[in-house]
DNA sequence: CACTGCGATTAGAGCGCTCTATTCATCGAT
DNA sequence: ATCGATGAATAGAGCGCTCTAATCGCAGTG
């Protein structure tokens, strides 16, 4: 920086003052400076800078998971975001272990960075208040409301009711819901599958399952020998469907004419053609832009909690399709 | 920290040696500061230290997209290796846009990080070199072999060798390829294909097509069309191959009875039950931690760039069997 | 012509740490 | 009793920047 000033003729200040952009300066000597810096090849040093302000223009994102697609597009929600507002990101992830978690924010905190997503799945609500105290938090996941942060939560309860409403509207009375146990979202869409389907006067078959095909699977082939077995099968997530329309292939179920399949979460799976999976989209990046927003308000000063649930909706495809009348 | 040491009645050099944990003070002392520390929660600023020791104990990985497994597992093995060598981790992505590279590489450089792993898929080797001046570099990627940096790579040559032995071994002579085009990877899977089988005496037979389900399907109702359809069908990676099985399900065509499929990748899609793949495994996580331990030998001072190539292996899964005698 | 006002510039004191060189005990050996 | 040796602790000068307060010109005013 010294060489920088020396070169042009004018004070470190000043070069200071150009690379933050400051309106303060004169065209003239931001004109010397910048080009004095581009032939000495200067690059600011970050460190020192955010040593010195006390600020660090950066905002780092906690994710569970980096194999899981609902964790990266929630990171290009918040890193689209965060370019907008001139921040940087930093991504850290806790690689599916508590402990990695645990370590991925204590990293985000040594940083100091000014604020930060917490992308988590595997934890008490204890932990994150915690976080939240030291440092400007948003949490993108199904909380209760804290006091001390804002979250952003999907409504797992309305994509439930999108489904029911769906299958209802195609003839389907008989409908079971595989679901996944206390797994992340699994809770709110059992509760809403079972208001939806009572709401409608319907009884709600409910199977104990999981997120994986296996479980998919092996709940499929119980449903299926049930004396009347269900028209429309709704299953925890699309890799759990994908198992059940594995059994139902081994069997020779067609789909949808003797039976409907319907995901959760429109991954690729869902997309694929020997597949075409009716299934619930999330919007995941707009999750990741809506904790960003929030998060920068709550840098720039606002006090008072934000709690934010956003709407999914219905991706149909060809799986579903009019009730049999079996 | 000059709060720590008035705490312990120390001198700040004295807590600033135990934060390091320096062998050169006294159990007793160590003990006082950490007490210290503990009941002021202090937190020593990771700015300050970098800036006043120049180094940052912090790797930078860039990848190209993290919505690919390939480079999410690639960073999983690089966190891997960096969490052994008591290294921080920074992830940045260039969300599959080169501009994004490009500010991602610039991020990290910004950061000052030790060193820098290229997990980058759409570059010309001259913005590589250019980055490599500035800070110790490793890429992986199939390159010519730089001076000025190290690399892995993946034997894409042996992993198409492996195939080609799969299917001749099972009897089958009419093996077609579907390839894709330039795309990163797919020049050396084809020039391994063309070479295994001609050094077999058989016709490589090749088809347009790309790393995508669609180009999949049609490259596979053009095979099917020809006179003599293949026995065996290699597709450019997993997902061409699940629209080859897409085509050959709607065409009634059993798998393997009828014909032979394989993939490329050995993604998540592979293992699912309705599709069961046969196809190559390549070790991602291998690829990031050989990256890391390049990087850090390279980082404590070795000069000459070093160039790693890394076999993959088969996986065979029930899309192939023998060859019909058609 | 001194005087206010204002934009442009600069001096210089930190920010919180590291690191070299130095001092301070302590102890065995002469 | 004196003298290195050795290990433990400290003083103090940076690291490269930001930021407040002070200074400098220079036009506009009475």
């Amino acid at each position: 920086m010294d060489d920088v000033a020396a070169h042009a003729g004018v004070s470190r200040a000043l070069v200071s003052l150009v690379m933050r952009d400051s309106p303060r300066v004169s065209d003239s000597s931001r004109a010397k400076v910048l080009a004095s810096a581009a032939e000495l090849d200067y690059r600011p040093n970050v460190w020192a800078r955010n040593l010195a302000s006390g600020q660090t223009n950066t905002l780092g994102v906690m994710l569970n998971d980096l194999h899981n697609p609902y964790f990266t597009e929630l990171a290009e929600g918040v890193a689209a975001a965060a370019g907008e507002a001139g921040m940087e990101l930093l991504i850290t992830s806790g690689w599916q272990r508590e402990s990695g978690e645990l370590a991925a924010i204590e990293t985000l905190l040594n940083m100091r960075t000014d604020g930060i997503v917490l992308g988590a799945a595997r934890f008490s609500g204890e932990v994150f208040e915690e976080v939240a105290q030291q440092t400007p938090t948003v949490a993108v996941s199904n909380f209760d409301e804290p006091k001390t942060m804002d979250t952003v939560c999907n409504d797992e309860d309305h994509g439930s009711g999108l489904i029911v409403d769906h299958l209802t509207s195609l003839g389907h009375t008989r409908i079971a819901h595989i679901d996944a146990g206390n797994a992340p979202g699994a809770p709110e869409r059992r509760r809403g599958f079972i208001k939806s389907m009572s709401e409608r006067g319907l009884a709600p078959i409910v199977f104990d399952g999981d997120f994986n095909e296996d479980a998919g699977m092996n709940a499929a082939e119980q449903l299926m020998k049930l004396r009347e077995p269900p028209t429309a099968i709704f299953a925890a997530n699309d890799l759990a469907a994908t198992g059940v329309l594995s059994h139902l292939r081994t069997i020779g179920a067609r789909v949808p004419e003797d039976i409907s399949v319907v995901g959760y979460d429109d991954t690729l799976l869902a997309d694929l053609g020997v597949l075409s999976l009716t299934t619930v989209h999330q919007p995941r990046q707009l999750y990741g832009r809506r904790a960003t927003e929030l998060l920068i308000e709550r840098i720039e000063g606002r006090e008072a909690p934000k709690h934010e649930l956003i709407e999914p909706r219905l991706v149909v495809r060809s799986s579903t399709g009019p009730a049999s009348d079996s």
